[in-house]
DNA sequence: AGCACGCCGACT
DNA sequence: GTCGGCGTGCTC
């Protein structure tokens, strides 16, 4: 009887090959050993995922494998089928998951030094953990699912000590029950602290796995784990992946940071890989949220998973100033709330999420606007370099000095962004030291760390940021903040706009510092009115939550129905269209329970000269879209980026 | 991902 | 007439 193994390849691959064993090799194969096979015209290393003695149909030519690298399995099964569970979820390839899990090949000849790590904020350490009633009682009770090897899942919201407690508490339980504890960061930058934190209470160092360490700290760090010194990993998206058995719990900080979810090949996203992982270690996963998803939050208040732990700070007082009234460039309430920061010599920021000086050039005789030449997209001005700039593509064009179209002299600016807003800051307070924190000019962590620095040390009154500005964990915070214009986002045609709206709002209005006399927050904004805008200006988020899941409901909105977000990445649009609309029309002949939308040409992100072109899917239930996927896309033969959201309400 | 086969432009 | 560009398809 002839032997054969499935092997997965890490390689965009969205299935597995079967090769025949030799008889002297078959007493070495196994799941979780790697073995060499050729493959095409070359000869490759990947996983045996299953060994079994059915031949593949007669017209396949099995090929021998070649050798086996493994004496024992390199891989648990735990990572075999939680890869597995999650490729398929995703429709990525499975050998390229499992490529995530093995050591990484052998690091190349230090050339030069390359530890530029960005400092940490050197915080003084204060070990006042707000281990509150609420903290304790969800962590006991997480103990105690870990204490009987059960697999269970929590949503915990509170505010950033309750959350660093819960966090602190739950490794606790996982450590008297001498589990492991797994921590998925977003954003490696927000390390530091809990790290510090995490050593002072439990009396052991975490361990850091993080991509943008050096392969030498990496094979370091993982060499401590390995050798059972650290008990706790602290670890961006790629430390889910790691064979490290024990795991007992798994925490998933800032669930709503979508920095969790990984674009490009192969995509994933960490919250639902986690889930996976989690059930295969018999272990616990705690989903830790500061303002959680609309998605989520639903979920966990409907299965009895969610624990409120309260401890926010208490919210500042937020004005909600209405443009339309006014007509200067700075509402009333916004001149004076900034004014009142600087005349107490406080730090301002100031959020507009609007690269460059205009968002266009608009001829007022003809109505002509310039658009990029390579992308089509409409071209914002900035003014500090005179040119036109492709924030789809990144293309660059000089500022034509008359109308193209008709040839008028001038062509005017609509919508401005942070440069011009600069400018009137300027004007309107002229002794105040300003600073911009935005891709151009923030754009390189170097200049990110001068910028912040300057503005840590009070050496800048005002800061302009855009939405990168947002993302910095470590900003010093701020006595006032102004907001201008977060109706922006909500003109994206998602589901998701108001949600993304709220949040960005929430993380904004917490850059304030809870102590300060002079803390305030302005949002200037044409909508006044929006239930996002209004319900983050009280910091309400059931208030959100109600309205939004309403919504959804009367829509048919995820979490009331199952849907993904197909993209489609190629160079040729010719291509690229013929195989979505074929895609397309598969998925429909699946009848009136699915509904497809698309292709329709998606921004060309990234790359220049990547095209894009996305589908969208919605169906019942999240498993009739697994199904959609992989009987699709398995043979189109595009790399494709899937994002997904469940439905779970009937 | 890699690698080869394919069909259109400038050239020893 | 060939060399070689990278678009397209395939890998048990």
């Amino acid at each position: 009887m002839t032997l054969f193994v499935d092997v997965a390849f890490p390689r965009p691959l969205l299935r597995n090959y079967t090769y025949a064993v030799p008889d002297d090799l078959s007493g070495r194969v196994q799941p979780g050993v790697r073995v060499k096979a050729s493959l095409g015209r070359q000869t490759a290393a990947g996983v045996v995922v299953r060994v079994h003695d059915e031949p593949p149909d007669e017209r396949t030519a099995v090929k021998d494998i070649a050798s086996v690298l493994d004496a024992s399995p390199i891989l648990p099964p735990s990572i075999l089928e939680f890869t597995r569970k999650l490729a398929e979820y995703q429709a990525s390839s499975w050998g390229a998951l499992l490529g995530l899990a093995l050591p990484p090949p052998p690091a190349p000849p230090l050339k030069r030094r390359t530890s530029r790590n960005e400092p940490e904020a050197a915080e003084q350490l204060e070990l006042d953990l707000e281990t509150t009633s609420a903290v304790a009682s969800a962590a006991a009770e997480i103990g105690r699912k870990i204490g009987a090897g059960e697999h269970a899942e929590f949503l915990v919201w509170g505010g950033r000590g309750a959350r660093r407690a819960m966090i602190t508490e739950a490794s606790r339980q996982a450590l008297d029950h001498s589990r492991n504890v797994l921590v998925l960061l977003p954003d490696i930058a927000r390390t530091g602290d809990l790290r510090f934190h995490l050593q002072a209470a439990l009396g052991t160092a975490p361990a850091l796995l993080h991509g943008r360490m050096t392969p030498r700290s990496q094979a370091a760090e993982w060499d401590r784990v390995s050798r059972g010194e650290a008990r706790i990993i602290l670890g961006s998206r790629s430390a889910l992946f790691k064979p490290w058995p024990g795991i007992g719990l798994i925490i998933v900080e800032d669930e709503s940071d979508e920095s969790h979810f990984q674009a490009d090949s192969p995509s994933y996203d960490v919250r639902r890989g986690a889930l996976f992982r989690a059930e295969e270690e018999n272990a616990v996963v705690v989903y830790v949220a500061g303002a959680p998803t609309v998605g989520s939050y639903a979920r966990a208040r409907a299965d009895g998973s969610l624990r409120i732990l309260g401890g926010e700070d208490p919210a500042p007082l937020v004005r909600v100033s209405d443009e339309a009234a006014e007509k200067d460039v700075l509402t009333r309430a916004m001149r004076e709330g900034i004014a009142g920061c600087l005349a107490a010599g406080g730090r301002t920021v100031v959020f507009l999420n609007r690269r460059g000086y205009a968002s266009l050039l608009f001829c007022p005789r003809c109505g002509f606007i310039p658009r990029c030449g390579k992308c089509g997209s409409v071209l914002p001005y900035h003014k500090k370099n005179d040119r036109l700039v492709c924030h789809a593509c990144g293309t660059e064009e000089k500022r034509p000095s008359a109308c193209p179209s008709c040839g008028h002299r001038v062509l005017e600016p609509r919508g401005g962004g942070v440069e011009a807003l600069e400018e009137e800051l300027k004007t309107v307070f002229p002794g105040a030291r300003l600073a911009v924190f935005d891709r151009d000019r923030a754009g390189r962590a170097a200049d990110r760390v001068k910028i912040l620095g300057a503005y840590g040390r009070g050496r800048v009154d005002i800061l302009i940021g855009t939405q990168l500005l947002v993302r910095q964990a470590d900003l010093p915070p701020a006595d006032f903040v102004g907001i201008f214009h977060p109706e922006a986002g909500l003109a994206f045609p998602d589901f998701l706009a108001p949600e993304r709206t709220f949040q960005l709002l929430i993380r904004m209005i917490r850059f304030t510092r809870p102590g300060s006399k002079r803390r305030g927050v302005v949002i200037q904004t044409g909508f006044p009115d929006h239930y996002g805008i209004r319900a983050a200006s009280r910091a309400d988020f059931e208030a959100f939550f109600s309205e939004e899941i309403e919504l959804r409901r009367l829509l048919g909105q995820p979490p009331y129905t199952a849907k993904a977000e197909v993209v489609l990445n190629g160079r040729d649009v010719r291509l690229l269209g013929r195989k979505s609309r074929i895609l397309a029309e598969r998925w429909r002949k699946f009848g009136p329970k699915v509904e497809v939308l698309g292709p329709s040409f998606a921004s060309e992100a990234g790359r220049p000269g990547i095209k894009r072109v996305q589908l969208e899917l919605r169906a019942e239930s999240a498993a009739a879209i697994t199904g959609l996927l992989t009987a699709g896309l398995r043979d189109v033969g595009l790399p494709a980026t899937v994002v997904r959201h469940d439905g779970f309400i009937r």
